[in-house]
DNA sequence: GCATGATAAATGAC
DNA sequence: GTCATTTATCATGC
């Protein structure tokens, strides 16, 4: 249901979107960027809070929840702690080089 | 107050402004006398960083997109190529 | 209306 | 795991 009401157009309820194709041709595509539904932010957010690291348990879980692969929830928190280290960067920049204000 | 800086540095961040006419020009100098492999290290960026006044994420931010739309329409960026080609070469003979 | 800077998915080096 | 990237997308400037 939830997919109905943001759109999850990623990853949906197809897993198979792109075929692993075992063995050989297919110059294996890069999967297209697909920007994550408010909902999927959400969950994934709401997890994030908890722990940084998340655990194989429960990336499964929330893969399932979100109609996302366990390989796009650990890249999604790979990318989010690069984020919040960035975050940390900038604050620590702005507030103390400037008197500013 | 805290909350009032806090709350500036949030839009700040999310605001976006040009860089001014000097530190583009610093930036393009920098990338089209790199052409073969525009990808300044640490320490350059750093100095980059300097002289146009801006943040090394902002440095990063230019040459990946100055890369990526470079590299998606050559043909655009023929004439400002040859400026900075013409710029260099001058710089070179003095 | 696109140019441009910043951010969000996705990859790969290490 | 981190981290510099690539790529597409977003938001804004003008």
């Amino acid at each position: 249901f939830d997919r109905f009401f943001d759109n999850a157009y990623c990853g949906g309820g197809d897993p198979p979107a792109e075929p692993p194709c075992p063995g050989k041709d297919a110059p294996r595509t890069r999967k297209k960027r697909c920007p994550y539904s408010k909902f999927q932010i959400r969950e994934l957010e709401r997890e994030f809070f908890f722990n940084v690291y998340i655990n194989k348990e429960k990336r499964l879980q929330l893969s399932r929840m979100l109609n996302l692969t366990d390989r796009q929830v650990k890249i999604w928190f790979q990318n989010r702690r690069m984020k919040e280290k960035k975050l940390s960067r900038d604050r620590l920049q702005y507030f103390s080089g400037n008197p500013l204000l | 107050a805290v909350m009032i800086l806090r709350s500036r540095f949030l839009d700040a961040r999310r605001k976006r402004r040009n860089f001014n006419k000097q530190a583009t020009e610093i930036l393009n100098e920098y990338f089209y006398s790199h052409l073969s492999n525009p990808y300044p290290s640490e320490e350059a960026k750093e100095e980059l960083a300097k002289k146009c006044g801006i943040t090394v994420s902002q440095v990063s931010n230019w040459f990946g997109n100055k890369r990526i739309r470079y590299k998606k329409n050559i043909g655009k960026f023929q004439e400002e190529a040859n400026i900075y080609a013409a710029k260099t070469a001058v710089t070179a003979t003095n």
